[in-house]
DNA sequence: CTGAAAGCGCTAACAG
DNA sequence: CTGTTAGCGCTTTCAG
């Protein structure tokens, strides 16, 4: 019991006495219509109610106008910020966004389904690794497809953050500016290309420095939340513990001041603890996180153009990255004051 | 230059050498077909690597398979949670959902434009209040819709979590537990009915207990990121503050831990502090959040199920009340070794 | 058990 | 400027 009866573009016709091709100039005001006969067909619309059925006019167009968001986990901060994004740009371009926030065992047959059944016009795809042969016959085929945070060895329009550029200027930023030099790292999933561009950045700047980091100074962390505790544990278990913690992402770098303050240890005071990405719970720690901040809002957005523009016409893919910039608070050991900048 | 080519049932068709009703026959195995045409057409099927398209099947039977989901703020880890509680359900269901985070203003034209347009097969919103008008009339027509967290005055499935049971086990806890008589609120939305539950909630259990709530104890916040802060600055200069601070929920109770420690109080010896919903936040305050958990990926989940069920049978629309649990962490001035429950 | 044909709501030539 | 007509890909009677 549940069809709502909506007019349909036979009964405008009717209601206006013009046969529905005019009917549909009209709504997409394509060919020159006389503007009385248009304002019959406006008055039959607006009495009708009318609105054009996105599904029929998608067979007739083969053009859905819905594109698809596919990410591991939208409940993660990170990523819900950059939905925002890809939805205000495809709003504005008069699209619907189908999300799909599955785990990484699932996003394959998602990413399928999307693309077969669903028809949808394109695909933006989050912090996931696809089959590389899959997306290569897509693209092929001239799918528009835009990858974030991955560089998947494809040539498709890629969005990629400046992780060895902000990890740089948070390492400087420890290294220069308050002189650390035991800087322990709790890394993030290892097949994250970002986790590995910010503990090189880290390693760069400390060997500038006549400095270097211990193989246990570096332990495993997932990105996820509850990782950095173990992570953090391990690293205050040292004999000689570091003095500042980099962790990859701000939710471990929560979690490993949580560790600390269990340990007794008051950060930055007793050790400094950094994170990455500058999610909402950054500014909520005690003391706020000295972290690097990522545009995601922006990415989505810019995204989600970018599927746009393939679609129309076949651009040339381009890889932009994006500039990360340092936050810096007070996990680092800088006083609420004298922020540096 | 965007058009992959996808098999068609013709092209089945034509391979497996029977007619398209036959094919469609297999694909939604209705009538009986004989074993060995069954065979050639999957064989066909499989060869080709066809999927019959969702919109051009939608088209024909008048179902998209697809529901939207409307939310004014997916960022809010609260909703975000409720997101993947749709969405699990609704992949079960091979639906796919169309989600629509935009702020309140323009939550109504999408409500419009995904049932006109995208004729989406339900809705569930979740924290918005539209038109009673509009939804009546969808009502009427049997279209289904569920709702999260309001009262709209309107017979569809609701789902809200006991917020005055929540509140009051919470104020029970501050109350009677911790002996706390001077408590401050910190409001939500004013159109928010779970807003006025909580107030009411601690209000009658300081009644039951000889105290009352001055009305320059409760202070206006928005439930945003950010509106706990003047609010609890308001409490504090108050010339007898209270001793305890209840705000609607656990982001405005987060500003409102750092409001207080950055007037030099230390939480919760100096003023206990609770909030409301649990979201991951909580977790990582200091101190850590004393607060109420509401289902959010349940409720998600069994709002994309009501709505299945409306549209399959004409069910009596249910009202459902999920229960909140109290989690007491340290902000209520709980030590973290003795956890009372 | 299987095929032919109509129709879902809309767009796009092609003729007037 | 406007109407006719042929699809888009699939389901579904209605006949065999």
């Amino acid at each position: 019991m549940s069809k709502p009866k909506r007019a349909t573009i036979d009964e405008v016709a009717e209601r206006a006495e013009v046969s529905i091709s005019t009917v549909s100039r009209v709504l997409n005001n394509l060919d020159r219509v006389h503007p009385d006969t248009r304002k019959r067909v406006q008055d039959a619309i607006t009495a009708l109610g009318y609105e054009p059925s996105a599904f029929a006019r998608g067979l007739a167009l083969q053009r859905t106008h819905t594109i698809g968001f596919i990410t591991p986990n939208i409940t993660d901060a990170f990523y819900s910020e950059m939905v925002r994004g890809v939805e205000d740009a495809a709003i504005a371009a008069n699209y619907s966004m189908i999300v799909a926030s599955q785990p990484a065992h699932n996003t394959e047959r998602r990413f399928h389904q999307l693309f077969t059944q669903r028809r949808v016009d394109g695909l933006v795809l989050v912090g996931i690794n696809v089959d590389r042969a899959d997306l290569q016959q897509l693209i092929e085929q001239g799918f528009p497809i835009a990858v974030i945070q991955r560089d998947l060895g494809v040539p498709v329009p890629t969005f990629v953050v400046d992780n060895y550029g902000g990890a740089r200027a948070l390492a400087e930023h420890l290294v220069i500016d308050h002189g650390y030099r035991r800087i322990g790292y709790i890394t993030g999933g290892s097949d994250s290309p970002g986790n590995t561009q910010r503990l090189n950045a880290l390693r760069d700047v400390l060997r500038e420095h006549g400095a270097d980091i211990p193989p246990e100074y570096v332990v495993p962390g997932t990105f996820l939340r509850g990782s950095g505790d173990p992570a953090m544990r391990q690293l205050l278990d040292l004999p000689q513990p570091p003095e500042a913690v980099f962790a990859a992402n701000d939710q471990m770098a929560a979690d490993a001041i949580s560790a600390a303050r269990t340990r007794g240890l008051t950060p930055p005071h007793d050790i400094a603890i950094v994170g990455f990405d500058d999610i909402v719970l950054a500014s909520y720690t005690t003391p706020p996180l000295t972290t690097v901040r990522q545009p995601s809002y922006e990415i989505g957005r810019r995204a989600f153009e970018a599927v746009l523009r393939a679609l129309d016409d076949n651009m040339t893919p381009e890889r932009v990255v994006l500039p990360a910039s340092l936050v810096i608070r007070e996990s680092c050991g800088c006083s609420p004051s004298a922020r540096t900048s």
